[in-house]
RNA sequence: GCGGGUGUAGCUCAGGGGUUAGAGCGUCUGACUGUGACUCAGAAGGCCGUGGGUUCAAGACCCAUCAUCCGCCCCA
């Protein structure tokens, strides 16, 4: 049998490749606008890197991680997320000391163990920034501000960034034992796994698809009456903040995250091509640097799924922009060879891309060629154009022909691309 | 990890036990021996996902397996 790719992952192959240069492209140039910087991790890291910040109660780092150990018997993980590696990269290198501003961005394969399907693949592709030091407003709105500047320039609008505030832990537990007492009787009749999964994380309920989820909370309080007053205030001032920048928002208080190092701010965004599927997702993590032994560190940051993107761009007809070569040159007459190679050359050496036929091909075939190609030029060198040292020009989008001297034909080709 | 659908030509798909497996699109060749897209003619291209089973006979039926899609879980 043929091998193919493993399960759950994609080859991005030149048609796609494009749109990804593209999209790249694009995040570099916003995210260096709102002056964050590069950073790369490894694709492996420590286990307990993610154990011990995103773990717990986290299904990602629970049970969808690819683990192993290497042949020095160390535990290994590949990253099922950006974050926590970048926050250890930043305390490994001390990229920012205490007092300090730091804004990071990256482009990453992540790694989830889960059931592929539209949508959800095993490696998947991470676009993410953060930004350390400020626990301010401020610096929610501009990672939310970043994203969605990014979404407009690729022409993704129309749909709002869901937010929402977890409050600080006090707050968390407090309302967790409000859900499970709203749920007590739901509890009570519902399956083992399912009571389980919400024993241990009560707040994963909120956002639940489950009809009888959903109706077991009906009626119950939104966790945003019972933050405490400067995370409302703060909530209160993002919101401000993102109107002033034109952001279209919702508040949602179902919005949870799945990583254990959320606190205050979450947020979220899904497009409407994508049902059920977040294409970007984030919030404020304040405690992840110090949990990794660092100096306490107010953070925000958000990931942006680069395949989910893609998908949004395809549905919306988004077209990308498949790079043609300027000129092809058909040949036609053996001797025309060396002087097709020629001008190939030098064409290049002008930055004009150009092809060429390979196979001595008859004249119909390498002008079916030049068509398929998408080139703007045809450049036919035959027996009649060698004697008179020139080459026949025709413009494949308008059919018109013409005569040009061998030598001026690269500066007529760079004048007319 | 759970439930369901689908795997036949490069692509989209037809064929649902009985000769040599089909179509459209695409590709290649040709229709005045120097001109693409349109038209016409022809050709190439298939371990019918893989392994096993039932049968005189399997692309078709059964089992398994892999992949993929749609839900769920989860999230990007």
């Amino acid at each position: 049998m043929r091998i193919q790719a493993p399960r759950g992952t994609e080859d991005v192959v030149p048609a796609t490749a494009s749109r990804w240069q593209e999209i790249e492209s694009a995040y570099h140039r916003i995210a260096s606008l709102y002056g964050y910087r590069e950073i790369r991790t490894p694709v492996f890291e420590d286990v307990q890197l993610f154990k011990r910040t995103a773990g717990e109660t986290s299904d990602i780092v629970d049970k969808e991680m690819y683990e192993f150990q290497d042949k020095g018997g160390r535990d290994i993980a590949l990253k099922p997320e950006g974050t926590a590696p970048a926050m250890r990269a930043v305390l490994e290198h001390n990229l920012c000391p205490t007092g300090t501003h730091l804004r990071l961005w990256y482009c990453t394969a992540c790694y989830r163990y889960g059931r592929p399907g539209a949508g959800r693949l095993r490696e998947l592709h991470q676009l993410g920034a953060e930004l350390l030091g400020s626990s301010s407003a401020d610096a929610d709105a501009e990672v939310i501000e970043l994203a969605i500047r990014f979404f407009e320039s690729l022409g993704i609008q129309g749909a709002p960034v869901r937010i929402n505030s977890i409050g600080r832990q006090e707050c968390r537990t407090q309302f967790r034992e409000v859900i499970l007492e709203q749920a007590k009787s739901f509890l009570l009749d519902t399956d083992e796994v399912t009571r389980a999964k919400i024993e241990k994380n009560p707040l994963g309920m909120l956002d639940s698809k489950d009809p009888k989820q959903k109706e077991a909370l009906v009626g119950l309080p939104s966790i945003l009456n019972f933050l405490e007053d400067d995370s409302k205030a703060r909530f209160d001032q993002l919101q401000l903040l993102l109107t002033e920048a034109a952001v279209p928002y919702v508040v949602s208080p179902e919005t949870v995250r799945g990583l254990d190092y959320y606190t205050e701010t979450v947020f979220e965004y899904e497009h409407p091509a994508l049902p059920g599927l977040s294409v970007f997702g984030g919030g404020r993590y304040d405690n992840l640097v110090s949990q990794l032994g660092g100096q306490a560190t107010p953070c925000v940051g958000f990931g942006i799924g680069m395949e989910r993107l893609l998908a949004v761009l395809e549905a919306i007809d988004h077209e990308a922009k498949t790079p043609q070569p300027v000129a092809f040159i058909v040949q036609a007459s053996a001797g025309a060879a060396e002087v097709a190679r020629k001008i190939a050359r030098e064409g290049r050496a002008k930055g004009l891309p150009i092809s060429l036929d390979l196979d001595r091909r008859s004249l119909k075939s390498q002008m079916r060629q030049a068509d398929g190609s998408g080139a703007t030029f045809a450049l036919i060198i035959g027996d009649d154009e060698l004697a008179e040292q020139k080459v026949s020009v025709k413009n494949l989008k308008s059919s018109e022909q013409q005569m040009i001297a061998i030598d001026s034909v690269v500066e007529f080709l760079c004048e007319n691309s």
